[in-house]
RNA sequence: GCGCGAUUAGCUCAGUUGGUAGAGCAACUCAUUUACACUGAGAAGGUCGGGGGUUCAAGUCCCUCAUCGCGCACCA
């Protein structure tokens, strides 16, 4: 046959991808029921394989870390479509409701606009527009990275079917018990307004003033003085010696901010006697350690600092100041000009829980909020960890994993921000010593109810995820597709989201949602750094697939890239797999310059060292593959192609081009082709193209691995 | 403080039940228009962080130390 114009010159990524994954994409065969109706010899009768993609936050474009993420999951994809699966990728976008509020918030701010005071559903239509031009933009960068995702499927976190769904979970969840309402301790942004889950704030470590102050006959060490104002309990080790003098409940008057004042002397076991001068004061309503102890002994519990960090009217006359920066030295002032400072360090190291997003210091607050109670959803997640129904493809995950189950703390799902999912519940005279609350769908008869204005933790929704997406409990798909095969993503949601999705299911479905666990690493720009916006060292997959072809940044991700580490990034590696795919192009055109369709009938039964050579190769590529270790399995592929297919059996047969050769080598390079695909999917696909009539569906995506 | 990783060629990293150290990139020598110069052939480069142990045999298993990274929790 003459050969095509293309392949007179090196490949050209750019006109290409477009067209095959267009040409994939009209085949219908990302949907596993178009599998089924096309091709019911391969796919009817054959068991489904499902991965639930993680929802990318529908706010702003993909960095090379979702290329990884996306690239490894169409890979494995690929090639259990291949093997004859019934494979569903199911596609979806996060709402990612604090994170996408604060992107919006800033884009308000440089607006010179702010969320407070505007109306709560012009905000909303707001974020709404903004996150879906965005997830337009999302949805077309993971297309060119090649993902065979089933679009049919794709979902988003406010869609109808799931809101409801959500809310469901919920009232079911308070029928269960496993929801309170309570005044608890919760990690307070004064900056975004809203409280936040343990995960959601970050430590940072600050150089801070240790003060030690004469309180009575007892000498009171704390690094916040502010917090001090209105205290009240002096707290001290039961077997401390030093304070035998008090007994559990005595009282006594001492000088303290705003002058005399009666002290109450609890003795409590949680106090480090080493720490400091042993003894403390407590303020339950801004501190987690302090409530617990109070809550424990039924002590009075006072806000002296506001939602906007500033002292409430208890404070008397220092009321309105911002409690960490004036108020703090205004403590300190009055308490020094009393004659009660006994000593100061001013190089003390401490840690500081801050908003992970704004940096702002996490104020405990007590607020009313909804709980869910995690003891024992934990406890039958760690169970089926134990029970080795999850498989972490890297094992350090699951100690980390169980770890997090063995101590759990109540997850506080209430968000004070309009984007979200709207929680469920009514009240009655809310914030008074009546309220009364109603969980369901609507309210119950009488006008005094009120709409709670929160909105649900994002990760309640996205722990749903698996279910979520696949209808519900109650669906066909549900039951064709649950459990799921496949859960892979970064190892920074091995906390936020991981344990959520495998109780959830756990709860709803009784069943573990997913087996295999690949968490992978990050990735990191060519010196190792991690990419962020802020350092400006953002790689951009599609600008890399501009300058060199999606396969090749493809390849540069997954060779040498072990499940679970970080990976760096360099334009050197991608332009070095440009390279491959050029080789492999040019590989197809001496095959096609040299063969014909006439060549095609090779006899497999025939023995031949290249065959076998190959059929080794092979074997290897698909164990590493059955095993998740692709960086293995893509090597050896490269290796195979370049330095023993083009470097060896090509230079051999070029010197005798016999009948028998020709066929040898034309078979070969399309079992090539078909090994090649779910690593490079758009050069193969074209080349294949020549090899086969692709238009009744006959794609290399669809031909048989074995 | 607790936990988890990492330490292998100049650089970035592989190395799957213990069996004579691998790749890519870079650098070096040669080939000079070949299916492919986005090329080919070849050579060079590591006492596998230090120390100890188990074993016939250790990059791999155990102990210990050092350095780096990450996570969790911090204490007023």
């Amino acid at each position: 046959m003459s050969l095509p114009e293309k392949y007179k010159k090196p490949y050209e990524s750019k006109d290409v991808e477009s067209v095959v994954y267009k040409r994939e994409l009209n085949s219908g065969l990302f949907n596993p029921d178009m599998l089924v109706q096309k091709f019911p010899k391969k796919y009817a009768d054959s068991k489904t394989w499902t991965s639930i993609t993680p929802p990318p936050n529908a706010n702003g474009r993909l960095h090379a870390g979702h290329a990884l993420d996306v690239t490894l999951k169409d890979i494995i994809g690929r090639y259990k479509r291949m093997q004859g699966l019934q494979v569903l990728l199911l596609p979806g976008s996060d709402h990612a409701g604090f994170e996408t509020q604060v992107v919006y918030e800033k884009k308000l701010e440089k607006e010179g606009r702010s969320r407070f005071g505007m109306d709560r559903a012009e905000l909303y239509k707001e974020i709404y527009d903004f996150t879906h031009v965005n997830k337009e933009t999302v949805t077309s960068e993971i297309k060119r990275i090649g993902a065979s995702y089933d679009w049919s499927r794709d979902t988003f976190t406010l869609d109808a079917k799931v809101v409801s769904g959500v809310q469901k979970t919920f009232i079911k969840m308070h029928e269960d018990g496993l929801i309170y309402r309570g005044k608890r301790d919760c990690n307070w942004c004064s900056k975004h307004q809203t409280s936040l889950s343990d995960v959601e704030t970050d430590k940072k470590e600050v150089v801070t003033t240790f003060y030690t102050f004469k309180l009575g006959d007892f000498n009171i060490a704390t690094s916040r003085p502010e917090t001090k104002i209105t205290d009240k309990y002096v707290v001290v080790h039961p077997d401390d010696n030093r304070y035998t003098s008090y007994k559990h409940g005595d009282t006594f008057e001492a000088e303290w901010v705003l002058g005399k004042s009666t002290f109450t002397v609890i003795k409590d076991d949680s106090i480090d006697p080493e720490f400091g001068t042993g003894a403390m004061t407590i303020t339950p309503w801004h501190s987690g350690i302090d409530f617990a102890i109070a809550k424990k002994h039924g002590l009075d519990m006072v806000q002296l600092i506001d939602d906007y960090g500033k002292f409430t009217d208890v404070a008397g006359e220092l009321k309105g100041l911002k409690a960490t920066t004036v108020g703090r030295a205004k403590v300190v002032e009055i308490l020094s000009e009393k004659g009660l400072l006994v000593d100061k360090d001013e190089n003390y190291k401490t840690i500081v829980p801050v908003c992970y997003k704004c940096e702002t210091l996490i104020e405990p607050q007590l607020k009313d909020q909804w709980f869910v109670k995690m003891e024992s959803l934990a406890e039958i997640a760690l169970q089926a960890s134990q029970d080795g129904k999850l498989n972490f493809i890297s094992d350090q995950y699951r100690k980390t994993f169980e770890h997090w189950m063995k101590n759990p703390i109540d997850w506080n799902i209430s968000r004070q921000i309009v984007w979200g999912i709207s929680i469920p519940a009514w009240f009655k005279n809310k914030g008074t010593d009546t309220e009364e609350f109603y969980i369901g769908n609507t309210a119950p008869k009488g006008n005094e109810w009120i709409k709670d204005e929160d909105t649900f933790d994002t990760w309640f929704s996205s722990g749903q995820w698996p279910i979520a997406t696949l209808g519900f409990t109650d669906s066909d798909d549900f039951n064709r597709f649950y459990p799921t095969q496949l859960m892979e993503t970064g190892r920074d949601l091995i906390f936020k989201w991981v344990p959520r999705m495998v109780i959830f299911g756990l709860y709803l479905a009784r069943e573990v949602p997913f087996k295999d666990i690949y968490l992978h690493g990050m990735a990191l720009d060519s010196k190792g750094q991690k990419m962020s916006k802020s350092k400006g060292n953002v790689m951009s997959p599609i600008d890399l697939a501009d300058e060199f072809g999606m396969d090749a940044l493809r390849m540069a991700l997954i060779v040498g890239n072990a499940p679970g580490n970080d990976i760096p990034v360099s334009n050197e590696k991608v332009k070095a797999y440009k390279k491959f795919v050029n080789k492999l192009w040019n590989i197809a055109r001496f095959v096609l310059e040299n063969t014909n369709e006439e060549d095609d009938n090779f006899d497999t039964t025939i023995d031949n060292i290249h065959v076998e050579n190959f059929k080794k190769v092979k074997y290897e590529i698909t164990k590493n593959l059955d095993n998740y270790q692709l960086h293995l399995a893509s090597e050896e592929l490269y290796q195979y192609v370049w330095h023993e297919y083009a470097d060896v059996v090509i230079e051999e047969i070029k010197k005798d081009l016999s009948s028998e050769n020709k066929k040898v080598l034309r078979y070969l390079f399309k079992q090539i082709l078909i090994v090649t695909h779910p690593f490079m999917p758009f050069v193969t696909e074209e080349i294949w193209s020549d090899f086969a009539d692709v238009s009744k569906d006959n794609l290399l995506l669809v031909q048989d691995w074995e």
